[in-house]
RNA sequence: GGUGGGUUCGUAUAACGGUUAGUACUCAAGAUUCUCAAUCUUGCAAUAUGAGUUCGAUUCUCGUACCCACUACCA
């Protein structure tokens, strides 16, 4: 009988969910979606101890900005079910309110000579661990040991019976069986064998808070909730065999779910998987969300850092998972049409930066310049400008449009200056904050001319470099000019008297130009003028760029012209102009 | 230490036991150009290691090295 697939994603509110944990809810997600069948959350809260306030709240939205919608376990507000119902047949979805129902559970398993009850307190264990490692050993809880160790298999009945009664620090533990091999399939790693003298007797259940320990609740649940697959982190594979010796003992083989160890998100130089003090110490978001803790640790996120969803879910999905063919580009109806476990790697991934980087560019030059414009707006008011929807209310409101639709006095721009800007430089970018960085010029004018181009010098990107990476042989040594920042001190080289009197020209030319106002058909148009006036093409463009952006690279010069408008030209050519020759006198 | 998992260019990955070991990112060079990007073209770069099985091994088996996880009354 096919049964229909549901499958779960079981964070513990312990903390924010990282990008592995995020990855492991997509799987999931894309493999319930990929069968037609259910993605349910669960909050496994079963230590009050570690319990973080915020954590519960910050995974779903996670998850939410991230656009998997679970079917189950959290409602349309966002909030885990507490109450059942029709949608929501097995809540609570919080293991901290299900506690009624595993203690039962465990007792079947006492009766059914599974397991038993110990009496050993945590100090008393503790003692036994010290002494063991002073012996150079390791002390376990297992079929050895506990036969020296108090609880009901070496205890009389009626002292089992008095301590139970009396006192409240007691546990149940698995009895697990000697010298079995127990076999087990693995959707990813295929056939795996343990044997079970090398395994312990894990704690299931525990007196002092009436909870279950993870074990328990976790296969209980997986049970009560019809759990087809399972599919989690690779940090569980060492308790597999406890967990198909607990589908055993409860006798629930037959609707045992199938299981899939997913591998773990590696630190970027390979050492460890990842960490939350890694990203600060890489330079990259560990979170997809932006996390405040409780000691006032701020931990950046991916939203926070500008990534779009799709970009973020793209690049996880590919990290450790591949299609089978050469996309990668995938939207999330893609993934979910193609994937599938026995194509996720059994090997821990990486995260790299500059791949991330460049599915975000890729994703932005996707996004239509309505929206990008959008998206550009909290930027630009953060930067002091105003976009307006309505010129003709912002002109009565005094601002005064120039005309490409832009105020550069108030600071005040129209939409559509915005769509233009934005259609200019998209395909420089791979943030929406980065147009911004690489076109500021275009919304406000040079004011301090010489910081302005320290500044703009220091924008340019700065190359990232792999300290793994072996270095080309044939790589040339790195040329400054081009990175550095262009410094007041080398103005000369870039504006002198000759150049000042092209740029004039070009700037007088450009005031009386009347023809097609178009990038392409102005550079026509200047090109042919400074040819006729017999100028070099570079110093009179580059020098008028530098007049137009106070750097050194940027924009065509016509385009900069048709964006800024010829009143502004020629403002800025003047400006500096005079602020150019001061430095050269002085 | 014990148990389990893993190992293809720097990174992510592809390759019915038979390929010139492919692709993307990064990097480099060239083209283009008024600069810088973008774009296009080209290039650099890998099967951890030793045996075995086989006509033939990246692929199967075993050993070694290295990496990771687990080894809690945490998940």
């Amino acid at each position: 009988m096919e049964r229909r697939t549901r499958v779960r994603f079981a964070p513990s509110p312990t903390g924010p969910l990282h990008m592995g944990g995020v990855r492991t809810a997509l799987y999931n997600y894309l493999y319930a979606k990929r069968h037609g069948g259910d993605f349910i959350i669960r909050i496994e809260d079963t230590d009050s101890h570690r319990f973080v306030p915020g954590a519960e709240q910050y995974i779903i939205e996670a998850l939410n900005w991230c656009g998997i919608i679970p079917d189950e376990g959290v409602d349309e507000n966002g909030k885990v079910v507490e109450t059942p119902s029709a949608k929501h047949p097995h809540a609570p979805y919080r293991q901290s309110q299900r506690k009624g129902i595993y203690r039962k559970y465990a007792e079947q398993l006492i009766a059914n000579g599974y397991a038993y009850y110990a009496f050993d307190t945590p100090e008393e264990l503790e003692a036994e661990r010290k002494k063991a490692e002073e012996e150079g050993e390791t002390f376990i809880y297992n079929q050895v040991s506990r036969l020296r160790l108090r609880n009901s298999l070496t205890l009389p009945e009626e002292e089992t019976k008095r301590l139970l009664e009396t006192t409240t620090d007691w546990t149940i533990r698995f009895k697990m069986p000697q010298d079995t091999v127990v076999k087990m399939d693995d959707l990813i790693r295929g056939h795996i064998e343990v044997n079970t003298d090398t395994l312990d007797d894990k704690v299931l259940w525990k007196r002092a808070d009436e909870l279950p320990t993870y074990h328990l609740a976790n296969i209980v649940d997986d049970h009560l909730m019809e759990i087809t697959e399972v599919i989690r982190g690779e940090e569980w594979l060492p308790s597999l065999p406890l967990h198909y010796m607990l589908y055993k003992a409860f006798g629930w083989e037959d609707s045992m779910p199938r299981f899939a160890h997913l591998s773990l998100l590696l630190k970027p130089d390979g050492k460890g998987k990842l960490s939350k003090r890694d990203g600060d110490k890489m330079g990259f978001p560990v979170f997809p969300l932006k996390w405040t803790s409780s000691t006032g640790e701020v931990y950046r996120g991916y939203r926070e850092d500008g990534y779009f969803p799709e970009a973020f879910v793209n690049m996880l999905a590919l990290l450790g998972w591949n299609p089978g063919d050469d996309r990668e580009i995938m939207s999330m109806e893609d993934l979910i049409a193609s994937f599938s476990l026995d194509r996720v790697i059994k090997s821990g991934a990486r995260f790299n930066m500059e791949k991330a980087h460049w599915f975000n560019r890729e994703y932005l030059r996707m996004k239509s310049e309505e929206s990008l414009a959008e998206l550009l707006d909290p930027v630009l008011a953060e930067m002091g400008m105003q976009v307006v929807d309505c010129p003709v209310c912002a002109i009565t409101a005094g601002a005064e449009f120039n005309e490409t639709g832009m105020d550069f006095t108030n600071h005040i721009l129209t939409k559509d200056y915005v769509r233009k800007v934005i259609a200019m430089t998209k395909d420089r970018v791979s943030f929406v904050k980065d147009f911004w960085t690489v076109a500021s010029y275009l919304f406000v004018s040079p004011a301090s001319f010489e910081q302005f181009m320290i500044k703009a010098g220091s924008w340019l990107p700065q190359k990232a470099v792999d300290p793994n990476r072996k270095p080309d042989p044939r790589a040339k040594v790195a040329d400054d000019s081009k990175t550095a920042p262009f410094l007041a001190k080398d103005v000369e080289k870039y504006w002198n008297a000759d150049t000042d009197s092209y740029v004039g020209g070009l700037v007088s030319f450009v005031e009386n130009y009347s023809l097609e106002w178009t990038p392409e058909a102005l550079a026509a148009a200047m090109e042919d003028y400074i040819k006729a006036q017999g100028w070099p093409m570079g110093k009179a463009m580059n020098g008028l760029r530098l007049a137009l952006t106070g750097a050194a690279s940027g924009l065509g010069v016509a385009e900069i012209i048709t964006v800024i408008g010829r009143g502004e030209t020629a403002r800025r050519y003047r400006y500096a102009s005079l602020r150019l020759k001061e430095s050269l006198n002085a």
